[in-house]
RNA sequence: GGCCCCGUAGUUCAGUUGGUUAGAACGCUAGCCUGUCACGCUAGAGGUCGACGGUUCGAGCCCGUUCGGGGUCGCCA
């Protein structure tokens, strides 16, 4: 016996050990039978190095190489040399092992499907998860995950914070996200929830007098999944005292652009850019804006007031996005195809121009008119621009839709294919209410402790002042996806109180939810605010993938189900009486 | 909850206007082969066409329902 005895990994040998004898542990990861001769690429996480059997080997050692299958777990020993006819395709390609030994630890049945093999469908991948994770790509992410949390340790450790968890069972505080509870047996009826974030623990350390904290932070919320969302998944949750926004913003654009250094040696230029949610929203239709690219949306309802078309003229906004020299691109095939995809959005159609010769529109108004529009959106069809437009009755939508349609152009002309470039910018100035329709009255946009910005206090007590009034509140954005979200919290008494009232939460209903950090808060509270980042989103990212479970070991499919375990599933009766829960559905 | 896409050997796919025995590649099994590395050659096994119901002389194909998976809107303070 001698796996324990392990010299080197798999991907580990090169030239340096020719003429060494090593011994390697790995999977087999496919066998070359030549008949007098028998060729083992052994697999680990390091890489594959291929093992030789010949006639140099004993029959019995010979045998066992010989039937040998794929995925098995065996322990060559042998000596490195040099190969006649080196293989340029793999790192350890100019080495070979000539065994002298093996030990075969584990018989594998043949596998449901090839490791490595990424074209198999993601739902048999997913139950067997354990045999994904052994090919190559995923080792990779895996491995990118941890550079990347050791690196985010590293620095705020280096900047004084410290790492402190706090509690996964904890109380639902219903304003948010859904929350998943957890039946308490030694008190029927009551639930502990599981932490849609540690927001409120994080303000209670600054209570504390913690003064910086951080921690990787599992969350749950059970929302329905994208693929950039999962309901149980990784936050990088930050919080400091005595601060303002500047020195947040700049505290973790120093950690993020750390972090892409030290794993990928990547420069992020600092200070990042900074952009106001209303500029965000006018120039790109969305508050997480892509900056890898052009095509920023230009309003023409000034212009087609009386344009002589009548779907612009009842519109109450008209928007429309240039994509500048890309008319050739897009045929009519491809415009009729983008039509449907605005239409999916809910706008009712899509007007488009190549030119006066080429366009939905031209004909329908007059030339001045016509002028005017190309004028306004800046479009030129002498460089081959393609104007595409939407008008609607709901401002909000034409933006959200033309701001979508922006990066589908984007997506199609290529240009988000193998790019690399990260292009961050803060977005601020986020709106402190928004009106819910649902609940007939104002709801805080980030959470009920962001601060308002100071020169906005004066709106809360003007008439239509509450959607006016912008808060303390920043998202960190980068290439179209929000990688994390913070504030500036209250620390006034008064000014919470007012804003609960505002919220129009009774005193019953405040005391209830958040009595215990009001409780807190009372005891002196220093300013603080902080962050929490998406920790599987920047992997994501790093790893130039779009698709959030790959980065994840164990993710759960769009139904939030874990296929490989079977989660959620029923339980025992008797756990069930323990809990004294009665299960009213039908199983 | 709404909308869109997908479901055929173990895997990835093909399958004509509905028509005889549903094919290929890889994988798997057996045999041969001493320099392969996507080894090669020979032979073989392997299918409730996701499920149920309907239309039809006849359904992998048409219709309905349903299950599973993916994307997206709502939702995600």
């Amino acid at each position: 016996m001698y796996y324990n005895k392990r010299t080197h990994y798999c991907g580990g040998i090169g030239p340096e050990q020719i003429g060494r004898e090593v011994i390697l542990c790995g999977w087999v990861q496919r066998q070359r039978d030549l008949g007098g001769l028998i060729f083992i690429d052994l697999r680990d996480r390091a890489g594959v190095a291929q093992c030789v059997f010949d006639h140099t080997v004993s029959k019995e050692i010979f045998d066992l190489a010989f039937g040998v299958r794929s995925e098995s777990v065996l322990c060559v020993r042998g000596e490195v040399r040099a190969r006649s006819n080196p293989n340029p395709n793999i790192p350890t390609g100019a080495v070979e092992v000539l065994a002298s030994g093996m030990e075969l630890l584990s018989r594998a049945q043949t596998p449901p499907f090839e490791i490595g093999d990424d074209r198999v469908s993601e739902p048999l991948r997913l139950e067997h998860r354990y045999l994904d994770l052994r090919g190559p790509k995923l080792q990779g992410y895996m491995r990118l995950r941890h550079d990347i949390t050791q690196s985010v340790r590293r620095f705020y450790d280096q900047n004084g914070f410290y790492e402190i968890e706090t509690p996964l069972l904890t109380k639902s505080t219903p304003e948010g996200a859904r929350d998943y509870l957890v039946p308490s047996r030694l008190y029927p009826g009551r639930f502990y929830a599981l932490p849609q974030s540690p927001q409120q623990y994080k303000q209670l350390l600054m209570v504390s007098g913690v003064d910086r904290y951080f921690q990787i932070a599992r969350c749950m919320r059970d929302e329905d999944l994208r693929a950039d969302r999962q309901p149980d998944f990784t936050q990088i949750d930050v919080e400091m005292s005595f601060v303002d926004i500047d020195d947040v913003l700049d505290m973790n654009e120093r950690m993020m652009a750390a972090v892409f250094k030290d794993v990928i040696g990547v420069d992020i230029p600092l200070p990042m850019k900074r952009m106001p949610y209303r500029e965000a929203v006018e120039r790109f239709g969305t508050d997480k804006p892509d900056l890898r690219f052009g095509f920023e949306l230009k309003d023409l309802t000034a212009v087609t007031r009386a344009c002589g078309f009548s779907v612009f003229e009842d519109a109450a906004m008209v928007g429309c996005v240039v994509i500048e020299g890309a008319a050739a691109e897009f045929t009519r095939k491809r415009l009729d195809r983008l039509t449907e995809f605005i239409k999916g959005l809910g706008p009712k159609g899509l007007a488009w121009h190549k030119g006066a010769e080429s366009s939905s529109f031209a004909k329908l108004l007059s030339p001045e008119a016509l002028a005017a529009v190309e004028d306004a959106a800046g479009f030129r069809g002498e460089r081959g621009d393609l104007l595409l437009a939407v008008a609607g009755q709901r401002p909000a939508l034409v933006r959200s839709s033309l701001g979508a349609l922006r990066c589908e152009c984007a997506k199609q002309l290529g240009l988000l294919e193998n790019n690399r470039s990260f292009e961050f910018v803060w977005i601020t100035e986020f709106p402190l209410f928004e009106y819910s329709e649902e609940e007939g009255r104002y709801v805080a946009c980030h959470h009920p402790f962001t601060n308002p910005m100071a020169e906005d206090i004066h709106l809360i007590d003007k008439p239509g002042g509450l959607g006016q009034c912008r808060a303390r509140a920043y998202d960190m954005v980068l290439n179209g996806y929000e990688l994390c979200s913070g504030s500036i919290r209250i620390h006034d008494a008064g000014l919470q109180a007012k804003m609960f009232e505002l919220l129009q939460l009774t005193p019953e209903q405040t005391e209830r939810r958040f009595g215990h950090i009001l409780k807190a808060f009372g005891y002196g509270v220093p300013p603080h605010g902080g962050v929490g980042f998406g920790l599987d989103r920047i992997v994501m990212i790093m790893a130039g993938t779009e698709n959030i479970r790959d980065v994840i070991a164990f993710p759960k499919t769009q139904n939030a189900v874990e296929l490989m375990m079977g989660a959620p599933d029923y339980v025992d009766g008797r756990q069930l009486e323990e809990l004294s829960i009665r299960v009213v559905s039908e199983q």
